[in-house]
DNA sequence: AACCAATGTATCAATTTGGTACAATGGTAC
DNA sequence: GTACCATTGTACCAAATTGATACATTGGTT
């Protein structure tokens, strides 16, 4: 179980383990063949998940040192950038076709430590030249993705021995500029927290009431009233009641809700809250 | 008076022709200089200004070409991205430190059309290899500006002949994605439209509530009811009226208004429409 | 002086929101 | 089984916001 100020949970498998290798492989590879890279642009994933009631982000840590990062990666010359996003997506967590918006590009010059740069390129075994690739200046563009947390299989890449969830109140420090750009992310996702693309992406197929309002709650970092935002969801007329009910723990059994089939066009400009 | 598809103003004055004539200097040593530049990013800004009650765009014809473009260029590996934007602004309009934000990366593998490349550049007499650092792939980082329309003051750059608005909904077609990306500017403008930014820096220092109104319904795509706009606009207390009346044309003459001074905290996610 | 269209304001119904009350319920304790 | 209880679903009311219409004001035209 990892632990990091109480907040990681450790969502490695024996499966995990065996992609861990392949991609590492695959990794070393792409050190000696940066040509296939564009060259100053990366891309970085903050990629959301919900459980316990909190917001969690998926990070990696470089091998044989203690720093934390987002997982990220670079833009093949043959792909898209949006691809390529997606790529990396799918290589962290085994998942494909997630939701992922592109929400900013981060472009400081200084953005980079140089010498945290190092430590980690020595840390994995790596000597590189003042003018190898990766030490030239990179803007990172930044991505998020909402994925089904219990369905995420996380996973590291080559120069990573963890990659795990943490608890979006409760972050290890984080390399370069990598704070900035989750505190980003939670921001343009709580100005896009209209329609239902939020909870469909973060929750299961199926949950209650409770769930959906700490879901937003934790979004928005403010409390709602639970009876008010029980009436706004149903008047939205996304929803739909599983007719099942509930059976657990003590006290009344809650409903069960799921999102309607959407029809394409999004009511993306309509506030919620 | 230049004109396309009855949409564009001519605002080009003898001061932007003298400055023509500088930048156009400074373009073609930057063509020889290209290690100055960070690879594979440019920068294309979607400057937006209010005239006539229409929404204008800057737009920039390449030399002996009928190609139109949005004003962009390229990062100084010395400079912040955001600086490189606010440079090329700047140049194209003689204005500092005007509204300005990023709104999203382009980084469609094909989104430069080489074919259309070449010809720009044969037309303003460079002929290009192949592997010139300008025909490999780019990603472009869009901004867009809000200025005052009558401040601004449009200047080509070396690249092109002409720097002048063209009405929105009259564009000609744009090179490479452009249109794309003035069509994503648009989107991002309306769901930021919320608190006084965008008319506080669309507008002249004092405007009528009509100017006003029609601003939002410009941005906004859609009709707004006159009496419950200037309800709300009032009520949001960061108007304030400017004592002096109006003195022109027919009929009643309406008050002048201006913005508030603004704290410094915004209100980012509160909404007004 | 009569008129007129644009402007500022008032008003009212419909809707939405904030907040409280209360009945229903599924389990626990005894 | 019965009393109890925290949680859930719903009802309800007052306050605030919004949509829509009416109307008084006014600067200039004829």
């Amino acid at each position: 179980m990892v632990q990091w100020y109480g907040g990681c949970w450790n969502g490695t498998t024996i499966f995990a383990k065996k992609n861990f290798m392949e991609h590492r492989e695959a990794h070393l590879e792409h050190l000696e063949e940066d040509q296939r890279f564009l060259p100053s642009v990366s891309i970085d994933c903050v990629i959301f998940g919900f459980h316990d009631n909190q917001l969690k982000v998926l990070l990696v840590r470089f091998r044989n040192t203690s720093l934390w990062a987002l997982p990220g990666g670079y833009i093949y010359l043959s792909e898209d950038m949006d691809s390529a996003a997606n790529r990396i997506l799918e290589e962290r967590t085994a998942l494909k076709g997630v939701y992922l918006e592109q929400f900013y590009a981060f472009g400081q010059r200084e953005r980079v430590d140089q010498s945290v740069q190092r430590a980690i390129a020595e840390a994995i075994n790596k000597s590189i030249s003042s003018d190898h690739w990766i030490s030239k200046r990179f803007i990172t563009v930044g991505y998020y993705a909402l994925v089904d947390f219990l369905k995420a299989i996380p996973t590291p890449d080559g120069s990573s021995d963890i990659c795990d969830w943490c608890s979006l109140d409760a972050l290890p420090p984080l390399v370069f500029d990598h704070a900035v750009i989750v505190q980003k992310a939670l921001e343009m996702l709580r100005l896009r927290l209209n329609n239902n693309l939020i909870g469909s992406n973060l929750l299961p197929e199926t949950f209650t009431m409770q769930e959906l309002q700490s879901l937003y709650e934790t979004i928005l970092g403010e409390k709602l009233l639970r009876t008010n935002f029980h009436r706004k969801m149903l008047s939205l007329g996304i929803l739909e009641r599983v007719e099942k009910k509930f059976s657990g723990r003590a006290h009344k059994a809650p409903y069960l809700y799921r999102f309607k089939e959407q029809k394409e066009e999004r009511l993306f400009l309509e506030k919620v809250f």
